[in-house]
DNA sequence: CTTCTTTGTTCCGATATTTGGAACTCGATT
DNA sequence: AATCGAGTTCCAAATATCGGAACAAAGAAG
């Protein structure tokens, strides 16, 4: 197949050149076509979704129902897709069932206590750190907003932070293919500027958002190694700018690189050897 | 193609009997592979797998890497297999975009203002009840452990309620095809009594879980229907049988009647016409 | 140390599935 | 009536999947 695109008789073809084109067959289109409907912010139309998808009539109209049929999506009277039910269930598991959170998740809160902040947990998936939980104020909680919701590397700080753990050439493999968006006047705009603030957050073990993301919103983070895992994260304390300086950010963050630590200790015996307890 | 089941030989192996055989071809498969993933337990090795699903060796090899490849899975160090991020990114989406959830959560927190207790929704898809949201005590609730969560209809307050409203023909096709499994002594064990409940509960307009699914456990619920939709669902006030008595439930009936009647009405305006708004 | 298992990965011809352009249906509009 | 747009169906050609079997690698047993 060719890549993602149309692309009608594949010229030359070459397809490997880039990332790792080739694919995953008719998932990966399957999975695209899921995407469109689960990111757009309405119900779908078969026609939107022949825009964004780029596939062929026919083709995209088998995919679309095999998804119905799989309880992926559900088409409503009037015909547009909306998600279906199946992808909360299969989530809901994979969030309950997930061993790591459930070990960084005191942490957090004790976090949460010391600062009165909210507190974040982010595991970085190739250039993009992606919220698996979050402890805030009061207010119930519930499946929060934030949580599942990916966010570039290069403008938040537990981003940064999970940076500063790699690998240089596989940081640069990942910089290398950024784009740089410029949420705020504070967001990084270069790979220079990042790789800079990178090697300081090697030496110092933890990271600042200041105001890089969505002005008037600060953080702190530090990264989470866990030895003997693939796995790369951090955590953060958030807080808005006119109730959080720099100061206070700063005096917090050796809490926050404790409690990073400790998290990564305690990840690694409990991932590590056998299954999960009861 | 042959059904599901791998088998080897299949005497008879009619497995499925009817229902849809046929299927989504590709996609039926890989997304069996990774249900088999996400509601186990622990990580699942390849062996473990191979087990449940039933797929050939060199098959289900090839869905597993596709399903690493597209983020649905994640391999570990040790080979074993886990629930990729991607599932969460899809869901939280899923959910938070929800618009029917959106509108029924004020009713919920006005009825658990109301009694105090656990106010659950939940959507009807086949012969389950997915709970959509839940609005509890004090404790952070977070994507509490019932969300997405998909409990039998015959043991449930809102699952039966939801059966109420389904035509005749619908509601036995659906009861044909149950099994009844006896979670308590009190849960319906045949269609009979099941179908006379539910001539009950179409008269009075809700219905009432006597244990019947966990042992101290009780709760009212009423049906929703949406007008101009398919959707059938329901909500509930769910309490322990030491502090709720049948008399307390059947208090509370008509506040929970009329909260549905109230999320039917109003999402039947928000969700027929036009898409989301701001 | 050798042999036997157990577990995961790779191969490859046969075949069922997917592909996608085009024709078709149905309803709304001009 | 004729035109337009949206969705659905068809079918020969292309290709991804299928799945048995051979292959590696790591343990366990002898």
């Amino acid at each position: 197949m060719g890549g993602n695109e149309a692309g009608g008789m594949s010229g030359e073809l070459t397809g490997i050149a880039d990332g790792e084109a080739a694919g995953t067959g008719t998932l990966g289109k399957a999975m695209a076509v899921l995407e469109a409907v689960v990111m757009a912010d309405g119900p779908q139309r078969f026609t939107d979704i022949l825009a964004t998808s780029g596939q062929p009539r026919g083709t995209l109209h088998r995919l679309l129902s095999h998804l119905v049929e799989e309880g992926l999506l559900v088409q409503r009277r009037d015909l547009s897709y909306e998600p279906g039910l199946r992808m909360l269930t299969l989530a809901s598991r994979s969030w309950s069932g997930n061993r790591f959170r459930d070990v960084a998740e005191p942490h957090l809160r004790g976090l949460h206590e010391l600062t009165g902040e909210t507190v974040h947990l982010g595991i970085l998936r190739e250039a993009e750190i992606v919220y698996v939980d979050k402890v805030e104020s009061r207010q119930t909680v519930r499946m929060s907003s934030q949580i599942g919701k990916a966010s570039p590397v290069y403008c938040t700080g537990i981003g940064k932070a999970a940076l500063s753990l790699l690998p240089q050439p596989e940081l640069e493999r990942l910089v290398a293919g950024m784009a740089f968006h410029a949420f705020t006047p504070h967001t990084h705009r270069s790979a220079e500027t990042l790789l800079a603030e990178i090697a300081d957050i090697r030496r110092d073990g933890h990271a600042f958002d200041r105001e890089e993301h969505e002005i008037e919103i600060r953080c702190v983070a530090a990264p989470i190694r866990v030895s003997g895992s693939d796995l790369t994260a951090g955590i953060s304390v958030t807080g808005p700018a006119y109730r959080v300086s720099m100061e206070q950010l700063t005096a917090w963050s050796g809490a926050v690189r404790a409690a990073a630590a400790a998290i990564g200790e305690e990840a690694a015996i409990r991932l590590g050897p056998g299954r999960g307890g009861p």
